[in-house]
DNA sequence: ACCTGAACACCGTTCAAGT
DNA sequence: ACCTGAACACCGTTCAAGT
């Protein structure tokens, strides 16, 4: 019961403590909890004194964020062809995003997107080069891909139950002020398999790069 | 130089004035700018007459962006082939969002984009069924452009200045620390021509589609 | 070197009260 | 019906002060 207000020294706290708490705190409620005074709260210290550790909330992000990027560890490629290699790569930027849902969007709201991805575009990069391109045509290929992926990962990791139903896509077709096949509204009302969907337009992405 | 404190009664705004007023605002000085305080501020009235009129933050935006919706004019889709009109069509979302970069931030960050875009939506939706496409099929060759065209989106409206040098793209390739070829990392520090990569990209994923 | 308390300048939102 | 003043519960950040 020593609830001791030693007010002053040890808290025996320092940045890379602070920081993997910050990235638990994001991992278990979301980046909306992440706050400079909730996290305070969560190491059971003053604000004043995360402050003094790490800088500021955008030094604090970054960190998270690097590191992160540094336990998506370096996933194997598959594939003999080219092709088969370089859509390897590109799924492994969507499978570690959906795999980390809410960090990746704690960097999608911060920038930090390339930050984090950095590790797997690079391994991307790679087997863009493998199929025999290199300058302007690897980096049109890979920002090509990369921006596709991205597209899938902005619908994936958006929360639908945060946005009231009359402001989701599905109730708006519904409302089908026009010309519309009903067989075709029927087919946006349903929940689509994302997964999949994500295969076959990034391959023919791709395709169009690697051949 | 009357500046009558008229505690009470009557400032003459009625809704529309300050759903006008807070888009105006977005326009001219971006989405972090628009509080309700500072919007009270610039109608000359208290936060809580705000609040009388619109209900609260997230319905102002959602009326924000359902009247750009409107005033986003139905744009003429120009073409002689199924192909060629569905890729008009694109263009007109991609466009549009261009031209009101602002606004289309705001409804991105807030989860309103297909509320934004919805008329364009329809129009595209007209063209991927004139090609021959209905129900699933059409639903998915909607998604998959609407989804790509999305991600190129996201990168042309962010605020590169607004990141830290370096958290940004090129600077991580730049500091090559693995086998990437050195014409590669050169291109990829060089800005990208989003226009014609979105050409050549959202072609590829149309053409996967519709032939 | 490490930590606290108090404050500054902001947020969105609500409530009781005025005309 | 329409508007204000004051307050509540939050933010990020800084400064002077303690040990």
């Amino acid at each position: 019961m020593s609830k001791s207000v030693t007010t002053g020294r040890r808290a025996g706290l320092d940045r890379d403590d602070m920081v993997a708490t910050a990235l638990a705190l994001v991992e278990k409620e979301g980046p909306a909890s992440l706050t400079m005074r909730r996290l305070a709260t969560e190491l059971d210290v003053t604000t004043t004194t995360v402050y003094w550790h790490v800088g500021s909330r955008d030094e604090l992000i970054t960190e998270i964020i690097r590191q992160q990027s540094e336990r998506q560890a370096a996933r194997p490629i598959e594939g003999d062809t080219p092709r088969d290699r370089v859509m390897s790569a590109a799924r492994h930027v969507w499978d570690s995003a959906i795999e980390n849902r809410a960090i990746t969007s704690l960097a999608h709201q911060t920038g930090t997107t390339s930050l984090l991805e950095h590790p797997l575009e690079v391994a991307l990069a790679r087997e863009v080069e493998a199929a025999g391109l290199a300058g302007p045509a690897a980096a049109d290929a890979l920002r090509a891909i990369l921006t596709t992926v991205g597209g899938f990962l902005v619908r994936a990791l958006r929360d639908e139950s945060a946005i009231p139903e009359d402001r989701r896509g599905p109730a708006l077709w519904a409302a089908a002020d026009v010309e519309i096949d009903p067989s075709t509204v029927a087919a946006l009302s349903e929940a689509p398999d994302l997964a999949s969907l994500f295969e076959a337009t990034v391959q023919a992405v791709v395709d169009h790069h690697v051949r």
